[in-house]
DNA sequence: GTAGGTGATGTTATATCATTACATCGCGTT
DNA sequence: AACGCGATGTAATGATATAACATCACCTAC
């Protein structure tokens, strides 16, 4: 990497990306709607991309910066869309399973009360997951 | 099935299960850390179970009874051990990745948080999960 | 400038997790 | 007997992820 880097994060910004960290996150921008990595693999053949380790590798770094998240119970990455990008703590998905949006939140009450249930059981969490799958607004309509 | 089944669920109880049911059940209950569906194969050769299909077969109709849960994180599987049973509606399981083992939680300050959100969003959970990954209190001693 | 370190890359093979497809069986109902 | 229907057995395949190894680009130390 470049110099300065206290601890990772913050904001890396798509300039420090290698061509094939762009090319992964550039697709997972544009997309709308979570990707596996090998539907990641598929668009990228054009570009040069030909084994799933170029994308899984380009996607453990993004996921590390903190730019891509993954949706464990899709085996699929998003963009992150975070509005502020904020310390990313504890954040919600609202997967839609009808049109495969999805809507990434934020919320203290839910961040305290993961909090209030960690410290009771005195469990030390290193990542959390909050997944709901279900109907986007749009999709109940129809 | 027998008789009077009104909506499923409530309690099947292990006498309802056919042979193989009862043999994926008791293995997952007898495991002091969640187990692979072919973790579960490779326990139950001796049974006469051969095909990664005869587990699966039997974990849909587990997991649909409520009697298992399946952590997206680990694409593992736990017999449900949820102090009564209650409604399930959203249980969040503490995972500790140096021992394995697997609590599950159930508060009302998180159902509540999570009911808060998706009431805003207008959106329509079918299926949350949650899930921390990190340090049971024992395994943070060493 | 040459040697070494480090992180990204390319490629092949393999491991791990899950489903499709199809034939069969048991058992209660008609 | 004929049928429906859920569970079963088996083989083949699909989908997701990693191991192993060689190479390259770049920076730094000597
Ligand atoms: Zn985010
Ligand atoms: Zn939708
Ligand atoms: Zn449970
Ligand atoms: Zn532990």
């Amino acid at each position: 990497m470049n110099g300065d880097h206290h601890h990772e994060h913050a904001h890396a910004a798509r300039s420090d990306l290698t061509r094939n960290q762009s090319l992964v996150f550039d697709t997972l921008e544009g997309a709308d709607a979570p990707l596996t990595a090998y539907n990641i693999l598929d668009r990228l053949n054009g570009e040069g991309l030909r084994a799933p380790l170029q994308v899984y590798r380009a996607l453990d770094k993004l996921l590390d910066l903190g730019m891509v998240h993954r949706l464990e119970s899709l085996n699929a990455f998003v963009a992150c869309r975070h509005p502020g990008c904020a310390t990313h703590e504890a954040v919600a998905f609202a997967i839609c399973d009808d049109c495969g949006s999805v809507a990434e939140i934020t919320d203290s009450s839910l961040v305290d009360a993961l909090d209030t249930i960690t410290r009771s059981a005195d469990f030390k969490p290193r990542k959390t997951t909050v997944e709901m799958r279900g109907l986007c607004s749009d999709c109940q309509a129809a």
